[in-house]
Formats: structure tokens, C-alpha cells, sequence
RNA sequence: GGGCCUCUAGCUCAGUCGGUAGAGCAACGGACUUUUAAUCCGUGGGUCGUCGGUUCGAUCCCGACGGGGCCCA
């Protein structure tokens, strides 16, 4: 209870609001009450007043609550605007001679901006048509003791990546975006429940990291005395998973790789996985389509979807499909096949004046002369096919063309949304691609795959030939609404501000 | 990791060829019973990211560090 001295050295604004809660305190008012009078929300009472006249009095009295955005006080007639979390906003209106002197004054000298409010009143319309509140009380709901910032002039977007709490009360697309996630969300989770996928979820504390090239996150275990691994991806769980004849898993949740953070890779990210037991990685093409379409109908009611800044992209029909090896051949203008040696493969890159680093082996480079040709020209959906064997030590070799295995990714606006395989069942063969990886890793390959003795028992009782795919959740936004990572991701990692 | 740009009032930004700073909104005091970013009159608000250097004098020039952004790898 005890009643801290105010700051003299706090910026007025700050000071004076919270001069304003002492005060409210002081005379036996409360500035934080445990409940408030709400007999409906502002949506509710929009829905009920559709097409109401002009300046008509309904007689309905309501209690509403809602954070004041505009405050208007002028002599006898103050209007203030009430905004609920989903942006509905509703007018609310002190009279004096509805109100009295005393409540009006109270009104204008506790009220600020950005204060959370109840107001009981009179539902009306103003004699402008605005549906309003006409108020005969009021009480504080929560005293805001910070300014909110302009409307009028969009945040920068440090301040709405810093403090999303106050992006969400003051954007419209922050709003917006944060309620698109979760429906995309249910749109996935439904398309997999409709083909009978079971949704599980396992360890993201993992003992050794494996199932994607990426540097992990390393972390302690006090209990266990040993040191953890925050998962860079689920493969090898959800393969274990398969092997126990749960058929057709997914999972949607959270990996960590500890690499470069930029407007397309965040240090956390929303991955969905699936494994379907006597598929291929034809047939997990055909579901990866399938559930971003689905996820696009259900959330815009089309396959073309509109980006934020205006743009259309077409997310319907059958995607365009490429081999890997025909775009690479295209894109530097000669023949170039699993084959072409890596010194081929240098000269071409010297070429095309890449910078080539020299941990690279052949497949990698190949990869990377991919990326560099067709760098932001994939735009429209194009699943692109057939990728080296040395890259990919999860998956199975192609059925025809040897040095290659049977690997898509998806592209999508120019970045690589998903990636699909005929997963590799061979335990043996498994075995050896594990060996190859901690080999690298013991040469100092940061990204190579530690050898899981358990993923391996658990390959060796028999895993159905199968598809697998994973699809980035974030970028699946990204290719929905043109959004920049930080934009779809509610609370992007940032460095804190002060020392 | 390298290069470039940036950090000024609560918010968004100007500005100072080196002489300690302005606008709009927000805030404070006053007027106004139909406002929609209301209007009118008046007022206050700043360690100009941090630490050093150059200088009679630094928010400005130089350096380091920290935050953010863009491009490259």
C-alpha cells in the first residue's frame, strides 16, 4: 500500500500521469479497479445499430469499455472515440446536463489519452450520424501512464518491432496481421486433420542436433549435468515417430539455428513438418500445394492473394515443376549435370564472379551457382527437383538419374518457402550418409549433423517408405501477404535497448 | 564478417557552413453543447545515443563503443 514519491526527473507527460493516478488515488478512487460495468463490446453494439438515423435516441442503455484514442473536450459536449483490441471503435459522449458539472470535470482532468475506460450511457446517434454513448457515468478502468504516440504518423519500425503492445493499439495491418497468423494456423491444422495426419510434438531440447545443416544453439542442463542442443529442426523425432506406425505425423513449432538474422531468416522460427508413411516426395508435393492453397482459401476466400502493397500473386493451378540441374544449365548457358566436376563447377563460378568459399563441396557449390543465377526471379510457385546426394544425407537417391536424390524446394517469390523428399529408409546407407556428416563436423563443419546411434536403432526395426516435407511457417506469411519476417512474427528477437 | 546510412521533445521528423535547438501531433492553462487529426488564445517540455579527442567553444568535425536500417558475403 505503500505510495512510491513521484519522479521529478520523469518526462512531464510521464510525471503528470502519474500525478494524476495519485490523485485518483488520494481522494478514495480507484485507478486499477478489479471489474468494471461492460454489458457489451463496441462490436457487439456496431452489429445491433446497423443504419441507425440521424440524431436518434434508442433508449438502450449499455456499459462499454474501450481504451480512449481521441479526446475532445470542449465547454459542455466532450466527445472522446473508445477502441476495442480488434479495432472497433465506438464514440462516446459527455453532456453536461446529462452528466453534471462534477462528472465532466472529472471527465476532462482524469481522462487522457491511451487510459482504459468504462462508460454507461444512452446508445444514440450524434447529430452527425456517428453512433455514439451517450454517457451518464464513467469509470477508469486501467490508468495509462504513457503517452500513446501519433497515429497520424506510422511508427518506425525499430519502435513497432520494440514495443508491439503499442503497434497493435495503434496500427490497423499490426491488428490485422497478428489475427491472420492463428487462421493460417487453423487452415493447416485443418488440412492435415481432413487427410488424418496426427500432430505431435517432440523434444526441442534435443541431446545431439540433427535432420538440417545449421549451427545449433547450445544450452545446459543443471539437472542432467550435460549440455543441450535447442533443435534445429524435428526430422529425426518425427522419423521415430513413423518407425512406431504413426503413418502420417506433422508437427508445427518452433527451430532454432544460430545464424544470421535478416529480413528473410529469424534465429526462431515456426517450421511445420510432415511425414507420410508409402508416399513419395511426389505425393508430399501435391500435399505441400494442397495445404498452402487451402491455407490461402481459407483465409482471403482465393488462390490469388493481394500483398499489402497492392501486388497480386497467384497461388492457383498446378505449379510449374524444373529440375534442378536444366535451371542451373539455363542460367549459365552451358550443360551442367551431377556429374560436372567441382574444379568445372569453380571455373564457372569465378565466372559469373561469385565468391567461392573453399569448405565448399561440389553439391554445395552447385547450389550455390543455382542461387546466384535465378537469384529473385522464382516469383511464381515453382517446385524445383532433383538435388545432389552430398547435400542431402537424409534422403533417398533419385530413381533414374544417379548423384542425385530425390529433393524438391519450393519457390515462392523468390525465397525458398518448403522442401520435400523420398526420405531415405536404408538404415545402412543411413548409416554411412551420418558417418560422412560427423566426419565433416569433426573437420570443423559447424553445420554438419552429429551421428544419432538412437535415430539409427530406431531405422534399423524398418520405416515404410515415405514423403517428408518441411515448410517454413513465417515464410508461408511472408509468401501470403508480402511481409517481412519481423512483420509476421508477433515479438521478433531484438537486442535490448540500454546496457 | 565487410561497406554505406542513421540515432535530436512522449511520437514522427526538421535544423545548426562549430556559438547549447525547431515543427506537427501529444502535454499544461483558458474559451467553446455536435466534434471526426476540431478550432482559437496562451505556456512549458531536450545530457541532440554513450564515452573520448580537436577547439576559446562540439548536438554539428574526428575516433571508439552501443542500438537500428540498407547493400554485400
Amino acid at each position: 500500500m505503500s505510495e512510491a514519491p513521484i519522479e521529478d526527473d520523469l518526462p512531464e507527460q510521464l510525471r503528470i500521469r502519474r500525478e494524476k493516478r495519485a490523485a485518483i488515488l488520494a481522494r478514495g478512487d480507484e485507478a486499477y479497479p478489479v471489474a468494471v460495468a461492460r454489458t457489451a463490446s463496441l462490436k457487439d453494439i456496431r452489429e445491433r445499430h446497423i443504419g441507425l438515423d440521424i440524431d436518434v435516441a434508442t433508449g438502450i442503455s449499455e456499459s462499454l469499455s474501450g481504451r480512449v484514442i481521441f479526446k475532445r473536450d470542449t465547454g459542455k459536449l466532450c466527445f472522446a472515440t473508445l477502441r476495442e483490441g480488434d479495432g472497433t471503435e465506438l464514440q462516446a459522449m459527455f453532456s453536461l446536463d446529462k452528466v453534471g458539472a462534477e462528472v465532466l470535470d472529472r471527465w476532462k482532468s482524469d481522462i487522457d489519452l491511451g487510459d482504459l475506460v468504462s462508460v454507461t450511457g444512452e446508445i444514440i446517434t450524434s447529430k452527425r450520424g456517428e453512433l455514439s454513448i451517450l454517457a451518464t457515468s464513467f469509470t477508469l478502468a486501467a490508468k495509462s501512464l504513457r503517452p500513446l504516440p501519433v497515429e497520424h504518423k506510422p511508427l518506425s519500425e525499430e519502435t513497432r518491432v520494440r514495443m508491439r503492445y503499442v503497434d497493435l493499439i495503434v496500427r490497423p495491418e499490426a491488428r490485422y496481421n497478428a489475427r491472420l497468423r492463428p487462421q493460417v494456423m487453423t487452415a493447416l491444422r485443418n488440412s492435415f486433420a481432413q487427410r488424418e495426419f496426427i500432430e505431435v510434438e517432440t523434444p526441442m531440447l534435443q541431446v545431439m542436433h540433427g535432420g538440417a545443416a545449421a549451427r545449433p544453439f547450445k544450452t545446459n542442463s543443471n539437472a542432467y549435468d550435460m549440455d543441450l542442443f535447442l533443435r534445429i529442426a524435428p526430422e529425426l523425432f518425427l522419423k521415430r515417430c513413423v518407425v512406431g506406425g504413426l503413418e502420417r505425423v506433422f508437427e508445427i513449432n518452433r527451430n532454432f539455428r544460430n545464424e544470421g538474422a535478416d529480413s528473410s531468416h529469424s534465429p526462431e522460427f515456426a517450421m511445420i513438418e510432415s511425414y507420410a508413411a508409402y508416399g513419395d516426395w511426389n505425393s508430399i508435393a501435391v500435399l505441400t500445394q494442397d495445404l498452402i492453397q487451402e491455407a490461402a482459401m481459407a483465409v482471403f476466400g482465393s488462390h490469388v492473394v493481394k500483398h499489402h502493397d497492392g501486388r497480386e500473386i497467384n497461388l492457383g493451378g498446378k505449379w510449374r515443376e524444373a529440375n534442378l540441374f536444366d535451371l542451373i544449365s539455363e542460367g549459365v548457358g552451358e550443360v551442367i549435370s551431377p556429374q560436372t566436376s567441382l574444379e568445372e563447377l569453380k571455373k564457372i563460378a569465378t565466372k559469373l564472379g561469385m565468391k567461392i568459399d573453399p569448405k565448399w563441396i561440389t553439391g554445395k557449390l552447385a547450389e550455390e551457382i543455382f542461387e546466384h543465377v535465378t537469384d529473385g526471379q522464382l516469383i511464381e510457385p515453382i517446385f524445383v527437383r532433383g538435388y545432389p546426394t552430398d547435400t542431402s544425407p537424409l534422403v533417398r537417391a533419385h530413381r533414374e538419374t544417379p548423384g542425385l536424390v530425390e529433393k524438391w524446394d519450393l519457390y515462392v517469390e523468390g525465397f525458398e518457402l518448403a522442401t520435400g523428399y523420398s526420405e531415405l529408409i536404408d538404415p545402412v546407407i543411413q548409416r554411412e550418409r551420418l558417418v560422412e556428416q560427423a566426419t565433416l563436423g569433426a573437420k570443423g563443419d559447424l553445420e554438419a549433423m552429429q551421428l544419432d546411434e538412437d535415430f539409427l536403432r530406431a531405422m534399423e526395426y524398418g520405416i515404410p517408405p515415405m514423403g517428408g516435407m518441411g515448410m517454413g511457417v513465417d515464410r508461408l506469411l511472408m509468401a501470403l501477404t508480402g511481409l517481412g519476417i519481423r512483420e509476421t512474427i508477433l515479438f521478433p528477437l531484438v537486442k535490448p535497448e540500454e546496457q
